[in-house]
DNA sequence: CTCAGTTTGTTCTCACGTTCACAAACTCCT
DNA sequence: AGGAGTTTGTGAACGTGAGAACAAACTGAG
């Protein structure tokens, strides 16, 4: 039973109709909230193993790491899958992730470039559990065809077409070295493939309709550096800071506000 | 000349100068423009290589992958490194961005969990070329001690203590099983590291003013597999989007996995 | 020197994301 | 049945980020 339909579709806060808005607002998940969902599944999945089969919003926020109030916000997006005074039911709401996220059943991939990253992501044991279903390795260098990893054996990229066409391949991985990248997109895209994962520290141009998301092991650790040697910096001297800072910067003619036009002037006199 | 006026914070409308804000108004650079300049910098480094000494703005954004405007903004808040009518020094601009991020010299890094990835990672080679050096690489189990991956040998997490203040590791690379991830965030923790890039599939809480990034494979491409969901439901009939869109719950749940759809709520309905 | 052309740095506006705070809705106890 | 306690879902305020547009500042030719 449980009628529980929510009138969520109603446009929540469309309030002016047809003026300033031609944005679709049709069922659009806001991004940040598509890329917490699988964290939240889980930890729905986590809890579910230990048996626990009810969680507050504040219990699966803590879980996942998030603030409560945002997980309400995001699951609000889905739908009233909870239970005021109650909380969610784990193994409901699990499932309403999953098929919201669209991993009820899994996805064919296919991963390019069998080095040491190619071979650790075909041995990650985590894909075939969370939706996911490697079918083809490929690899440029004809010495590695049909050496075999796991289950499958090594082809060549002259296969990707016949392959894809094959297995209704949806997603590409690429984890090449950065020159060949952009051309083994391209031959992804060709083979009808319409979502990337890009390991190569390459910029992709794809065409309109696919979906790239990169993952740069070496510009997550420069943010990490950034914000390491921030920490250095005003641990060490926080007193001296300011004339660092003010060394640092030379050509900084920064204008702002009231001495914007002597500054100028003076410049452009001195010019 | 030229009282090297610091550019940045201009503090808008400053309501309360002082009193009420203990924030930190000191050189903030926007996280989001933080993580877009390992990208500027990359992109610097191979027009360097080609041999190019000077760009514009457009250009180095479209070599990046932004937009010029968004481009010229981010390199606003380090300084005005610019020549208006001319564009950027290509070095100048390289060394610039790269000492904001603090890369000129290498940092120590250490790997924990040698095992398919923490393998690949420690044989990338592109870390040593972009500021970081692996210094050590640690596992708990005790028969893969010794073994060599590269220049270094495995050791026991017992000497990370040591290892660490030996070589000022102040970045730690976790790549361990979920399970083990959160026990190693807190050993590295523990030996003054405050900065950790996890690639474990677990949520880690930490302490106050230690930095945690987090690279998820399956999280990435869960969220491709919902945006190709999304592709492949309004293009199976475009017309009548709007209907499905009403009813896209139903339409959903009855396309794909009926039988676990049933299941799950049969049982949910159940408890 | 002046003027036209080019490109940066900055301002303004809008959209998106986060957080607070509270009404609505449920359970449990008396 | 009714009231106290709990927890969801959401409206509203606030902060951050993106992009368009433009003035400032440079180069080079005449």
């Amino acid at each position: 039973m449980t009628p529980s339909r929510n009138p969520r579709n109603g446009t929540p806060h469309d309030d002016v109709p047809g003026t300033s808005t031609p944005k679709t607002p049709d069922r659009g998940i806001p991004e940040a909230t598509v890329a917490r969902l699988p964290v939240y599944l889980r930890a729905l999945i986590a809890l579910s193993e230990r048996g626990i089969d009810t969680c507050s919003s504040e219990g699966l926020a803590s879980a996942a790491g998030v603030n409560s109030a945002k997980l309400r916000k995001d699951l609000s997006y889905l739908g009233s899958y909870g239970t005021r005074g109650v909380g969610y039911d784990v193994e409901y709401l699990r499932y309403q992730i999953a098929r919201e996220i669209g991993v009820t059943q899994d996805w064919p991939v296919v991963i390019v470039g069998i080095g040491n990253l190619g071979h650790a992501l075909a041995n990650y044991a985590g894909f075939s559990s969370r939706g996911f279903r490697i079918v083809a390795l490929l690899d440029s260098d004809p010495a590695r065809h049909g050496e075999r990893v796991g289950e499958l054996r090594i082809r060549g990229l002259d296969e990707l077409a016949d392959l894809a066409r094959e297995h209704e391949i949806a997603i590409g991985v690429i984890a090449t070295p950065a020159p060949a990248a952009q051309d083994v997109c391209e031959r992804l895209v060709g083979a009808g493939i319409t979502s990337i994962l890009n390991f190569a520290p390459a910029v992709l141009t794809v065409p309109e309709g696919v979906d790239v998301r990169k993952v740069d092991l070496s510009i997550e650790l420069q943010i990490l550096a950034y914000h390491e040697q921030r920490k250095a910096l005003l641990g060490a001297s926080a007193a001296s800071a300011a004339s660092v800072l003010e060394e640092a910067e030379e050509l900084a003619s920064g204008l702002d506000g009231v001495a914007s036009d002597a500054a100028v002037r003076t410049k452009a006199v001195g010019a």
